[in-house]
DNA sequence: ATACCGACCTGTCAGC
DNA sequence: TGCTGACAGGTCGGTA
């Protein structure tokens, strides 16, 4: 599910809800292909710490715990943080509850599973560089001469962090470059148009709230409206915004890919 | 180094 | 109504 700006919105959402707040106890379910570090080690690191601080880390959300480490979430495609009141219903595919000493609940649901829990003892860093902090020459410098598709290269968490399959499409489309282009291949001016298109689209998308495209929501369980202004992704056979040429869908490394085969070269 | 594919999972929707 | 297949915001590991 959750890009960037998704993540981004949650973490806003969860520092106003949960900073100060202490988890009391942790209950994890049975379905243990979620879990990157052993439950009684989450347990052990969650239970009885306060929430210090949440940050957001590419497309990872990051609970700080004070001394006792870090606790780490990635929702996949379809996670959810949810804070509920503790007579609230469990929603289907509920896998994680920390219950906090304001009486309330943070629940983990996730019905694919693809997403993944998992603690420290010191502080997490991901990989890659962050899309809105990184300059223009840096930038240029991690995509120059790679002969893999552009948009796979965006999509690679090792070198930027947080671009997924909807702001790939988006800021290619922006930028004028075809998703299957070689990134070798482009030129310091398509890079430089490239760069401003990644940060443009994330940072409308954050003020926007994120993109619903199914079932996002953020922590205060409100929708996201960017799809809103997607004018590639899941438009598929619809005219384009700029000349009104039907957008195309092909696949690539797997994912579903939108493009304008007029505007993008 | 890179690319392609399947695996991991469930849910939803279109088409028959 | 019910079945099947395609597809979905992500990532990892194997193989060529």
């Amino acid at each position: 599910m959750p890009e960037l700006p998704e993540v981004e919105t949650i973490v806003r959402g969860l520092v106003k809800q949960v900073v100060g707040d202490r988890i009391e106890s942790v209950w994890i379910g049975e379905k243990k292909n979620l879990l990157k570090s052993p439950a009684r080690e989450i347990v052990s690191v969650l239970e009885h710490s306060v929430i210090t601080g949440v940050r957001r880390e590419g497309k990872h959300i990051v609970f700080e715990l004070g001394g006792a480490g870090e606790w780490i979430v990635h929702l996949g495609m379809t996670g959810r943080l949810l804070i509920a009141l503790k007579r609230t219903a469990l929603a289907r595919h509920t896998h994680l509850i920390a219950t906090l000493r304001s009486r309330r609940e943070l629940r983990y649901v996730d019905p694919r599973r693809l997403g993944r829990l998992s603690v420290t003892r010191s502080v997490f860093a991901a990989e890659g560089f962050e899309p809105l902090e990184i300059g223009l020459d840096l930038f240029h410098g991690l995509f120059r001469g790679r002969r893999t598709p552009v948009k796979s290269a965006l999509l690679n968490q090792k070198l930027l962090r947080g671009v997924g399959n909807i702001y790939a499409d988006e800021a290619l489309f922006r930028a004028g470059i075809r998703p299957r282009r070689r990134a070798s291949r482009i030129t310091r001016d398509q890079f430089s148009r490239l760069y401003e298109a990644v940060r443009e689209v994330l940072r409308e998308a954050i003020e926007a709230g994120g993109s619903s495209v199914s079932n996002y929501v953020n922590a205060d369980g409100e929708e996201g409206f960017f799809q809103l202004r997607h004018r590639v992704y899941q438009r598929t056979g619809d005219p384009c915004f700029v000349c009104k040429s039907p957008i195309k869908r092909v696949v690539l490394v797997g994912r579903g890919t939108h493009y304008c085969p007029n505007c993008q070269k």
